[in-house]
RNA sequence: GGUUUCAUGGCCGAGUGGCUAGGCAGAGCUCUGCAAAAGCUCCUACAGCGGUUCGAAUCCGCUUGAAACCUCCA
């Protein structure tokens, strides 16, 4: 393992702190997934393309990560407070559907996005109906504990009581008392001692579509409980790094360390990492204000908002120029920059790319010690961005300023005979492997294949018309190892796949 | 109303008590059949007003403006 001073922002104590994982080389994160009731969009897919970021970094320092993003298929509430309709039971009435249905088609469309994005699938991916009898059974310890009560077949946390031997909001900063004040009066709320408490189980009237049998009747689980149970299922009492977006900070991230305490008597969590909220026009991306664009609206640019199509790795791109902790607003302007950056770091992963298949014929220097220096100190520029929190924006800089020694060598405006092997290697090793595997970009490759296959067959025809036939069967010849038969019909000149 | 955060050059966006961020755009040069790419050079900012300091865009205060959370949302 590679010696780092990574630090991270902790939202618990509000500074950034040496990252320390309780059991090394392993590290378990747990990151709130989406709830699968419609289309995530470009704000979901920013949190969890941060997170990809963290799983990465850590995993090309050598850590052992399990990583837990969980599906959240029941439990999430519409409306206020704990009297809304299920989102996904809504939704289920709506379009006449299984609630179930409703779920497999946003949990597919989400991973399709994921894979768009090029964000590495989770190590588990645990959803809260398949971890019904886990959440009976915590609920059950929370009332054993007497920080849960049963009112007419739900069951409430009890924050009041909570709050009397432990600090409830000191992850999102809130005190009670404030909270209370703050408040608006809410309707049905009278099953609960104090506004302020959470459902941990809900009573599921008859109309109610998702429905599980319990100690105090048929019901469904409250939807804070699920992460609780599920991180601590797969990770433990305690584990490192739990990560979500600001607006979980309060009441869910609140609540999931009230319920582990109130559980467990230990806190779940080492460090909480919460990523910013993506904007529009600086107003905030949320499906509440209707804002949202989806992922398939940008990489078709067939929005309102949308001057063209950006795609996955230009939205990537641009999604890591800026800080996670910081808003990132969407603007034609500044992804139309994003997009020619994103293309200028893929020239040089090709370039780069092309060095290193290369490097045999080269003629290498002896040791030059300048030069390594100055190669090491980009390099580490690099690192020492990743190592302050993730600052990606950072890395890329670095990362620009190593393609420019790249870039040289390449066009051979400096001659490769001045460079000492080991430069030349850690150069190259450090940019493609921060590109690819830490940033997660990809090349993209070319969209309109069809077109180029037309350059080539505009070319075959004219060197027929010249009568040229050895540029005709060369053409012919190199097509047809690609899989492509040129045809030549009556009609005029196509191309078919080659059926041996 | 309460809590919190932020204000950087034409645009996006890092960062820091004294040392070039980077990308995009713009100007010039090198290279080049033309062009592109690439490299080099330039443009070099930190909301306003005070204070601390040898020195602040960076720390403190005030003013102005913006956003988020306090209610479901990544």
């Amino acid at each position: 393992m590679k010696k780092h001073q990574l630090k991270l922002y902790n939202t618990l104590t509000r500074a950034k702190e040496l990252f320390e994982p309780l059991k090394p080389p392993y590290v378990g994160m747990y990151v709130c997934g989406p709830t699968v009731y419609s289309d995530v969009h470009l704000g979901n897919c920013r949190t969890f393309t941060s997170f990809d970021i963290v799983y990465r970094y850590l995993t090309h320092l050598g850590y052992k990560v399990r990583y837990v993003r969980n599906i959240t298929d029941v439990g999430h509430l519409v409306g206020d407070a704990d009297e809304g309709e299920d989102k996904i039971g809504k939704k289920a009435k709506l379009e006449n559907l299984e609630p179930m249905e409703i779920v497999q088609r946003y949990t597919n469309g989400f991973h399709f996005v994921m894979q768009q994005l090029n964000n590495t699938p989770p190590s588990i991916e645990p959803t809260a109906t398949g971890h019904i009898v886990e959440q009976l059974e915590m609920t059950q310890q929370i009332i054993n504990n007497g920080y849960g009560y049963v009112a007419n077949g739900s069951v409430y946390f009890d924050v009041k009581k909570y709050a009397e031997k432990y600090e409830y909001g000191k992850l999102s900063g809130r005190v009670l008392d404030e909270l209370l004040a703050g408040q608006r009066e809410l309707d049905g709320q009278e099953e609960k001692r104090n506004k302020e408490d959470f459902a941990l189980w809900k009573n599921a009237l008859p109309t109610h579509l998702m429905r599980w049998k319990s100690p105090w009747g048929d019901g469904f689980p409250g939807w804070h409980l699920e992460c609780s149970v599920m991180s601590m299922k797969y990770l433990g009492e305690r584990f490192d790094i739990h990560g979500g977006g600001m607006d979980l900070k309060f009441p869910h991230h609140e609540c999931e360390v009230a319920q582990s305490v109130g559980a467990y008597g230990t806190e779940a969590v080492k460090y909480w990492l919460h990523t910013n909220m993506l904007t529009v026009n600086g107003q905030r991306m949320g499906k509440s204000v209707g804002n949202s664009i989806l992922p398939a609206e940008l990489f078709t640019g067939n929005h309102a908002l949308l001057e063209q199509p950006y795609s996955p790795m230009t939205l990537r791109f641009f999604m890591l120029q800026t800080h996670y902790r910081g808003t990132m607003d969407i603007t034609n302007d500044a992804l139309k920059a994003a997009q020619k950056g994103y293309l200028k770091m893929m020239n040089g992963l090709k370039n780069a790319k092309e060095l290193q298949a290369n490097q045999a014929t080269f003629t290498f220097a002896t040791s030059d010690d300048k030069l390594k220096t100055e190669v090491q100190e980009l390099i580490a520029a690099v690192y020492e961005g990743m190592d302050d929190d993730f600052n990606t924006a950072m890395a890329i800089a670095g990362l620009f300023n190593l393609l420019k020694k790249i870039n040289t060598l390449h066009t051979q405006q400096q001659t490769i005979a001045t460079w000492d092997k080991e430069s030349f290697d850690t150069l190259l090793a450090t940019y493609i492997s921060f590109v690819e595997d830490v940033l997660g970009l990809r090349e993209e490759g070319l969209t309109d294949l069809a077109a180029v296959l037309n350059v080539l067959l505009g070319l075959y025809q004219e060197a027929k018309h010249n009568k040229n036939y050895e540029q005709v069967d060369k053409l012919r010849t190199s097509m047809k190892s690609l899989g492509i038969v040129v045809k030549d019909m009556k009609t005029g000149i196509g191309w078919a796949y080659d059926e041996v």
